[in-house]
DNA sequence: TCAATTAGTCAGAAAAAGTTGACCAGGTAG
DNA sequence: CTACCTGGTCAACTTTTTCTGACTAATTGA
């Protein structure tokens, strides 16, 4: 509703919140994701949800979309600089998860 | 709906997503915080938001409630450890932003 | 006594997020 | 020609989250 960015860290923070996204950063941090790989690896996922996540993912800058072939349609999520930077938050989150 | 806990951080992750819990968490960091101060410095809260966030915050054991006097009706709500635990993280995402 | 503070709760409405199933276009494999 | 793969889009629906306004109950200060 407002434009009020009170808290920087809510936009990246957004990026990586919700139902998928937190394992499509994991999955992206391993190795290169595709979509329908996606869709079979995050039981329960639908199509839309996915593009949509995808989708903010990569307008926060955190994933990378690349077309790796175009005769067999091949399209390659990569997590960006950016994305990479996020990786030893989670892992510093996976940390204090194992306290617990 | 389900159950699958797929992602072990992914309830961490939601006791400071949302709108206005990063702020909460933020503020709490500085301080112990009090219900209608807060309502004050959250320009555009309302109750039942903050009410909501406060006990999932309380909830996720990342805040303590204490009631610092009954005569005069006094409740604070201060980072309990495991949320102290998170600081570092928070100072490592806004470290992030800065370099964007 | 009246007004304001403390810290909330409750029901209902609105907005945001997630799901469903149909559909599309191009390529490949039989 | 048929069927399945690729990577999606679209409209409509359900679920979750957030917001609104009324209300409670005790305490303080004028």
């Amino acid at each position: 509703m407002e434009a009020k960015d009170e808290c920087p860290a809510q936009g990246l923070l957004k990026a990586v919140s919700g139902k998928w996204k937190p394992q499509i950063f994991q999955l992206a941090a391993e190795s290169p994701v595709r979509f329908n790989a996606l869709l079979r690896q995050l039981q329960g996922a639908n199509k839309q949800s996915l593009a949509n996540a995808l989708k903010e993912m990569e307008e926060e800058g955190l994933l990378d979309k690349s077309i790796v072939s175009e005769k067999p349609l091949h399209i390659e999520y990569t997590l960006s600089a950016r994305g990479q930077s996020l990786i030893p938050v989670f892992r510093q989150l996976e940390q204090l998860l194992e306290g617990y």
